[in-house]
RNA sequence: GCGGUCAUGGCGGAAUGGUAGACGCGCUAGCUUGAGGUGCUAGUGGGGGAAACCCCGUGGAAGUUCGAAUCUUCUUGACCGCACCA
């Protein structure tokens, strides 16, 4: 529509004064609160977005996360759902520690502190959150409920204690995570790091191995990707497992266990290794300092330096030898650093021919590659001793098996093992028990007591929540519950003896293991009210990054297992639905002297140079790539918000790509979504006013308006059901565009087809579609509480349609053909359209189709 | 190495096997407005043509089909996950 004279563009929207203005307005009308327990003919839709950690402020990240979200929940209460969208933070962890080490403020104000600035700036984004439910984990309300729950576990039988290897610290006294080690060193102290072996808490998250494998195919509102990323890390492999015969007892040790995958190559061996924290490492150390010395090395290396160092393989001969099996010969038993004491039994057979590992190993230290698998379609020249056949084939040199494919031979091998009582076919997993068990302060304690008499004695149900101390001291290394001067001294519940607390805290990926649970009935003196979370659960949409692909979601499908099994629950898998969003991207600015500049320092000149604001000093342009603080390639959204507001941050964040994929941050997408909002606002002035008709309205192009319009609903909810939201900004734009080109339809048109406009826009734009719908309807309620508008069918008929007309594929023509054309007459109009005669040259026409709606095609 | 995803204008992208490039960003020209982020109109894949139109075009090669961005095979490249898992 041509702006009228009223409507000059000096008419503004105040989305400052308006957005907070109708947050409020959601707020007192207490539009997104509802019931722990639903009523029973209520349409549930539980819409969850991964809750934040608070580092103190938001970022993009999140800013697209809960954009997402909220469109979902806003548009699924439309539908007439009773959406539950909560709200909560996943405060436990190591940044509080730092901050309290590094500044001297306690890791529970910090928290609380960001906690409060973060939750302001989310209100700011106008999310249709209920903030009733909120929760953080170190609440002891929260954690308090926790240790119930694993004081269930322990009684369930999924909990064990155990001794593991873990990286060890020596400088901060602390275990560290895996991606805590850099290059064989801690993060913080830069001491080489140690593996040590710790008795820790683990839950029992392998006795789920197979249905948490097996359940992955029932997910099938789950991206495919991310279930392949769980059915590789839980890793099921069938094989093997069996011992062979030392041929002397050594320390007691009188045989060795391997798994392997490839029973059938068993007649290819040359070697048995063991890994290097292995009992027959350990004899063998214990007889020979060569040994000790092998294993000592392997040990320092750590986690993380293994990776530098695994192209390169090493081993020593322990001097022991195994008797094979089969065929009673004798093989060497070496001590092999790329042999994984963590996978299957810790030890394996070696067979060169035919892995590529040990085809390796061979090759430096010299011994035997027997050939036992030839191709099919092998000649004269097949060979392995430049590099192992991995294939399937036929096997040979191998007695009893010669002859046989690999899968036969497989079974063969197995069934003589078990014949001969050495072994047993058997399914392997890669997944391992979830060792819980952290050496720090800021974390939920694990609620159980070390008693001399009594072991370990769990605490008692009327003494949890379980608190942490408040008064600790971070001025020296370890961990600060560990040096508490009285906390961990306590009398054992069971013998009243001076007993010890468990000093080690829960890995914060338990916090967020069941806090979709959680928030069903937040302030539960439960963990969870039953009640409630059979009506609420499972999430039917859960949203957040691919980076919990992982360890987060199967943690989660374990604990709802766990906590079926404990009877909190009855429920198999926690999320129906998972859509994992993009990250979000910036260019990234340097200056002459080669810093990162922030992009706010930056200015593109018209001549298309970028410089340093308000200098003459050029800055190079980097790549579009993730933002990150060290590359200053950020944005924050509260200054986004305070420039262009909320509507036009969401809309653009929502406009620009699929949400799937990374997308980038533009200046000047920002500026486009913000001129749009100003456009709309501009669009509506007038419509409101009962103005007098303009003279003979055009009824006609009001007809075709309300089509428009009408179409638009049906567009719209397409593509907002299947997260285009991208599509559905660019169908409403559509719209838009439609309106404005049609300034001589009726004014009733006009005002019916924006309002359409406004409602499908509301999930995406909430604060200006309650602005121009209050301003279009004084007296009217909230659109936060409107139903989704409904096309009416009338205007979605159609008399004609516009039909394409190929000639041998080729476009040549459109024609306009009645709804309910017959073949005949649609071939007599292509026929007749000059284009198509000419493009036929006086050919005979050989064959006509025609696809209802869609195409003609002549072939001459 | 194993597994997976993707490839379309200057850019982000759209397209139930049926008019490729919707919509937006950017850009070009004109008009307006007026000095701090405007508004309007027209155009914008490449080539040819005054135009009507024509030719080419969805990483590359082949195939299936009346018809392929879409399906199949091979190939190239980018990205992601796992990674000494026996």
């Amino acid at each position: 529509m041509p702006d009228t004279p009223a409507a000059s563009q000096d008419v503004r929207y105040d989305f400052r004064s308006a957005e907070p203005r109708w947050q409020r307005a959601w707020d007192e009308a207490g539009c997104f609160r509802v019931p722990d327990v639903p009523p029973a003919d209520a349409r549930k839709y539980y819409v969850l977005e991964m809750f934040p950690y608070p580092s103190g402020k938001i970022h993009m990240g999140h800013v697209r996360n809960y954009t997402l979200g909220d469109v979902v929940a806003r548009y699924k209460r439309a539908r007439g759902h009773l959406v539950m969208h909560p709200m909560g933070w996943d405060a436990f962890g190591l940044p509080a520690e730092n901050a309290a080490r590094e500044r001297g403020i306690h890791p529970g104000k910090w928290t609380y502190d960001n906690i409060a600035n973060m939750r302001a700036e989310l209100k700011r984004m106008g999310l249709s959150l209920e903030w009733e439910r909120e929760f953080a984990t170190c609440d002891p309300e929260y954690y308090g409920q926790q240790q119930k729950l694993f004081l269930d576990f322990l009684n369930a039988g999924l909990v064990e204690r155990k001794e593991s290897w873990v990286n060890w610290d020596p400088v901060d006294g602390t275990v560290l995570a895996n991606e805590q080690v850099i290059d064989g060193r801690g993060w913080r102290s830069g001491a080489p790091v140690e593996k040590k072996l710790l008795s820790q808490w683990f839950l029992s998250i392998t006795k789920f191995a197979p249905e948490l494998l097996d359940a992955l195919d029932g997910l099938d509102r789950w991206p495919e990707r991310v279930r392949l990323m769980q059915a590789n890390w839980i890793g099921r492999s069938e094989g093997a497992r069996f011992r062979f015969r030392l041929a002397e007892a050594v320390g007691g040790i009188a045989d060795c266990e391997v798994f392997t995958t490839r029973p059938d190559t068993l007649f290819g061996m040359s070697f048995l290794a063991v890994a290097p924290e292995h009992p027959l490492a350990a004899a063998a150390a214990a007889r020979n300092p060569d040994a000790a010395a092998f294993i000592a090395e392997c040990r320092a290396m750590g986690t993380s330096e293994a990776v530098i160092e695994q192209a390169e393989k090493r081993g020593f001969d322990t001097g022991f030898s195994v008797a094979h099996p089969f065929t009673g010969e004798t093989y060497p038993v070496w001590i092999a650093n790329f042999v994984l004491m963590e996978y299957g039994t810790g030890a394996i057979f070696g067979c060169p021919g035919h892995d590529e590992r040990d085809h390796e190993f061979a090759r430096k230290y010299g011994l035997s590659i027997i050939p036992v698998v030839r191709p099919h379609d092998a000649g004269a020249d097949f060979s392995v001793a430049e590099a192992p056949f991995i294939g399937d084939g036929v096997i040979i040199n191998s007695r009893f098996l010669d002859g046989l494919d690999v899968a036969s031979g497989k079974r063969a091998a197995i069934a003589k093992l078990e014949e001969l009582g050495a072994g047993t076919g058997v399914v392997n997993w890669r997944l391992r028990d979830w060792g819980v068990s952290r050496q720090r302060y800021w974390g939920c304690p694990i609620p159980v007591i070390h008693c001399d008499d009594c072991g370990v004695v769990p605490v008692p149900q009327d003494q949890l929540p379980l608190r942490l101390p408040e008064d600790v001291d971070f001025s020296r290394p370890g961990n600060p519950l560990d040096h508490h001067p009285s906390w961990k001294h306590v009398a054992c519940p069971r013998c009243a003896k001076p007993a010890r607390r468990e000093t080690d805290t829960f890995d914060t990926f338990v916090d967020s293991s069941w806090y979709f649970a959680r928030f069903c009935s937040p302030r539960a003196d439960v963990p969870v009210n039953r009640a409630a979370v059979d009506a609420w659960l499972p999430v039917d949409q859960y949203i957040g990054g691919i980076e919990h692909a992982i360890l987060h979601l199967l943690y989660s499908r374990f604990f709802t297992r766990a906590m079926r099994a404990a009877g909190h629950l009855a429920l198999e898998e926690p999320f129906a639905g998972l859509f994992t969003q993009g990250m979000v991207q910036h260019e990234s600015y340097k200056g002459a002297d080669g810093r990162w500049l922030y992009p706010e320092e930056v200015e593109k000149r018209a001549d298309g140079i970028a410089v340093v604001r308000g200098t003459e000093e050029p800055v190079t342009v980097g790549r579009v790539e993730s933002m990150s603080k060290s590359k200053r390639n950020t944005v924050d959204p509260g200054a986004i918000i305070d420039r262009y507001g909320a509507d036009t941050a969401r809309w653009f964040i929502l406009s620009d790509n699929p949400p799937e994929r990374d997308m980038e941050w533009s200046e000047s997408g920002v500026a486009g979504a913000s001129r749009f909002i100003q456009r709309l606002w501009r669009m509506a002035q007038g419509l409101e006013q009962a103005l007098v008709e303009a003279e003979r309205p055009d009824e006609a192009a009001g007809h075709r308006l309300r089509q428009a319009a009408h179409r638009s609903i049906a567009a719209v909810t397409e593509a907002l059901e299947g997260f285009a939201f991208n599509v559905a900004v660019a169908r409403i734009h559509e719209l838009a565009n439609t309106i404005a080109d049609a300034p001589t339809a009726p004014l009733a048109a006009r005002r019916e087809a924006m309002e359409i406009l406004l409602r499908l826009a509301a999930p995406m734009m909430p604060h200006l579609a309650e602005e121009i719908w209050s301003v279009l309807h004084p007296a009217g309620g909230l659109v936060a509480r409107l139903p989704w508008p409904e096309a009416d069918p009338a205007l979605l008929a159609v008399d004609s349609i516009t039909l394409a007309v190929q000639v041998a594929g080729k476009l040549r023509a459109t024609i306009e053909v009645p709804v309910d054309a017959t073949d005949e007459q649609v071939f007599a109009l292509a026929e007749a359209e000059p284009n198509v005669i000419r493009a036929l040259d006086g050919r005979p026409i050989r064959k006509r189709i025609h696809v209802k709606g869609r195409v003609v095609n002549l072939v001459g």
